[in-house]
DNA sequence: TGCGATTTAATCGTACGCGATATATATGGT
DNA sequence: ACCATATATATCGCGTACGATTAAATCGCA
């Protein structure tokens, strides 16, 4: 918990701070998504889960909370709302019946087809070159290394 | 809504969509904030708000929703448990009663120095150079214009 | 002046998101 | 085989978030 080289008293504008810049990005993307997703019936992160499903089928929920840093308190009400809408299907591990494996259905595979225009229109709602948006990739990967490795050595 | 010039049935991993960076990152920031804050009583969104009002007080509820792209269904209930938690009042606008002004209280405006190191606390966690912290900062300006003049031309 | 249109907050219902906790299943050492 | 421990989900309470709606105050303009 060290302290720090910013100036005594230092302030920035509120906008120029990283948490807001990330905050604020956040948001303008979830509405760049919200109205391609409304007309599926999706929300983004159950879009994201969507997305890990169509590259694997059957992943547990623990695998999906993984990958998108989330808790199984988030993650299962989420999984449960896609069965009630009949995209997937819960069953229990036969090896291990303490994992929950989610299983695609007919509707959920067809869903990918529906939703294979979101990447481009979002793609092009962005707006930026290949070059600017393979930095972003670049320098949000380092952000996320070097917090990932602060709290790691912070839970060691 | 324009269709793209992705490749056809272009694929690539989950983890290095755009997507799925902005979502992550957005998390592991909270996540960095959250012990830091919770200290001091305050969520992550409440000490965006606490930031707008230490650089400027008595701004209505309106304004500070739009310095975060938050709808009053958001802003109205934050700023309710921040009252109740005596760190800001609420009062209606003497000359234009629609508006409702948000004042710190004195608990509020000491709260300010309790919360001084968290900005250096949370830089240090992001381990990023000046330069890679301004890249950043430009990068996601662009992004977040680049959407914002996509969905104001929509609105028009 | 009066009244319809606009602006500003607040309310409601639904869906995340997380910390803390609970429950069921599996594992390891004796 | 037994039991402490660990693991995988699920549940609960609270705090965001947002779209749709409502209500009050203000503004525009005939």
């Amino acid at each position: 918990m060290a302290d720090v080289k910013l100036p005594e008293g230092f302030r920035l504008r509120p906008e120029s701070m990283l948490c807001f810049d990330i905050y604020a990005t956040h948001h303008a993307v979830g509405q760049v998504y919200q109205p391609l997703l409304s007309k599926l019936g999706l929300t983004y992160p159950q879009y994201l889960v969507m997305i890990l499903l169509w590259e694997r089928d059957g992943q547990t929920v623990g695998q999906l909370g993984e990958r998108l840093d989330l808790a199984s308190s988030t993650v299962t009400p989420l999984i449960k709302r896609l069965e009630t809408q009949g995209l997937v299907t819960r069953r229990r591990d036969t090896a291990d019946e303490r994992k929950v494996r989610v299983h695609l259905s007919q509707a959920g595979r067809s869903l990918q087809h529906e939703a294979s225009h979101v990447p481009g229109c979002v793609a092009e709602a962005f707006g930026l070159s290949m070059e600017q948006f393979a930095q972003i990739h670049s320098l949000l990967g380092q952000l996320r290394h070097a917090l990932k490795s602060r709290s790691d050595s912070e839970a060691a």
